[in-house]
DNA sequence: ACCTAATTAATTTCATGAGAATATTCCTGC
DNA sequence: GCAGGAATATTCTCATGAAATTAATTAGGT
């Protein structure tokens, strides 16, 4: 049967914006909205590569129309979260190998030159606040769940990012970050010792001290870490494919 | 009067495309069309900053609905060239102070680690056709019109990152290239003496001879030319607006 | 005459339905 | 029992009309 798509008839209702009315109107845009749960969603690994996006689904569960729905989906596509294959439905996108290694060299980069502006820009409280943030990681790398785990240790390098004071490089870095979470999604092999929140825990040291070739080198260690974790060969990516698991139980 | 929105009632209409029909399915994403469309309009500065865009004049232009027009802008916006002020239209985006000083940075980082790529990548082939790049640009210097003059020395950029061999690198570059035509069209004093086909020219000398402190210092020196062109200065920006031309006759 | 209020016009925004393309199911024939 | 194909169902795609909002214009009052 028909899912019960129950919206409401708009005419003169009461709209519920008579809430705050004025108050908050940058958070108002559903479309907005929309756009961030999925990317966030992606971001933590909940929605897995490939799979399928129903745009009906997410207009019912936001109370909105498709039409809405499709904008917030261009967007994402836009942004290589997304693939949308003519005709046939949006999917969570699936990097493929020269990607993975673009995505890589390009944080590479990236971080390094965040590193500068952060050391360039940066206040003492800023650091100190950029330490407390690899406190509650430990925290969490103890008794936390393995979402959240991951979820802080990209916030981590965001965060950083905002210490250097140049927004255009924050929001391509996390861009870039939630990317490569669908690559990680991909290609890791093994979630061997987690040891990110130490690393992160050095270079914010190494920041205080204002060795910039210290927290560089120690960034290109971290990275390297982590890249070291994902096998970049064809035919990985596919492992979590329906048939590829099959062949575990043959 | 009712603009003559004409609009083939679609149905099994032969849609017009039947010039080519099954060829180039790749472009045939009307979406995307006028993204690009619109991206070079404004990246070669032919829509200016503030200007109001039409969704039905674009709509009707491109024989489609408002709807998909809509998702192009949507995108365009996120990308930063547009702005969407709610239920009153969509306008070319005017960076402001603040975003033009992250953009100018953000770019001298990122030539920067391009040019690093590009000594790692590029073969000899590939810096002779870049080369003939910019002999082309000198050409249009001479006796060239002033917009393609821009739009070429834009190019080269974009070519330039190009070889360094990471996509994603040179979509970023690209983008924040056609967001600093906004700025260079705010905030643009005067267009002296245009020596960027020589500053070019120079680059591509130090890259054939493997020296990339040189190709950095040059690069460097090129962008603090084109920055040292715009004066970022609260109140610049306003200098096309009705109000500010009033001034100049009072 | 000028400022304010009300009406009109233009434009955006969105929900919806109809058409198109693909996936799935079921049936028939070998 | 299985392969091939038709019928069905699901889902995307897009054009269109209706509601809502803002800008423009006109009327009215002090």
């Amino acid at each position: 049967m028909k899912k019960t798509t129950r919206r409401q008839g708009a005419k003169t209702a009461p709209k519920a914006n008579g809430s705050v009315d004025a108050a908050e109107n940058a958070h108002d845009d559903v479309t907005e909205r929309i756009r961030i749960t999925l990317a966030t969603a992606i971001g933590e690994g909940a929605l897995k590569p490939g799979v399928k996006i129903l745009e009906d689904a997410i207009a019912d569960h936001f109370g909105v129309s498709r039409t809405v729905v499709r904008g917030a989906l261009g967007v994402l596509e836009s942004d290589h979260l997304l693939e949308r294959k003519k005709n046939r439905g949006t999917f969570v996108a699936e990097p493929g190998i020269e990607e993975a290694k673009a995505l890589f060299e390009a944080r590479r980069k990236l971080e390094h030159v965040i590193l500068e502006l952060v050391l360039d820009h940066a206040t003492a409280d800023q650091l100190d606040a950029l330490e407390k943030l690899t406190d509650e990681e430990e925290h969490i790398h103890h008794h936390g769940d393995e979402k959240s785990k991951t979820v802080l240790s990209g916030k981590f390098h965001v965060v950083l990012a905002e210490l250097g004071g140049n927004a255009v490089l924050t929001e391509i870095l996390s861009k870039i970050v939630a990317r490569l979470s669908l690559v990680m999604s991909l290609y890791e092999e093994e979630r061997k010792e987690d040891c990110g929140a130490d690393h992160h825990r050095q270079i914010v040291g190494a920041l205080k001290a204002k060795d910039l070739e210290k927290a560089q080198r120690l960034m290109d260690h971290h990275l390297a870490d982590i890249e070291g974790r994902v096998r970049l060969t064809e035919g990985q990516g596919d492992r979590h494919t329906f048939l590829a698991v099959l062949e575990n139980f043959s």
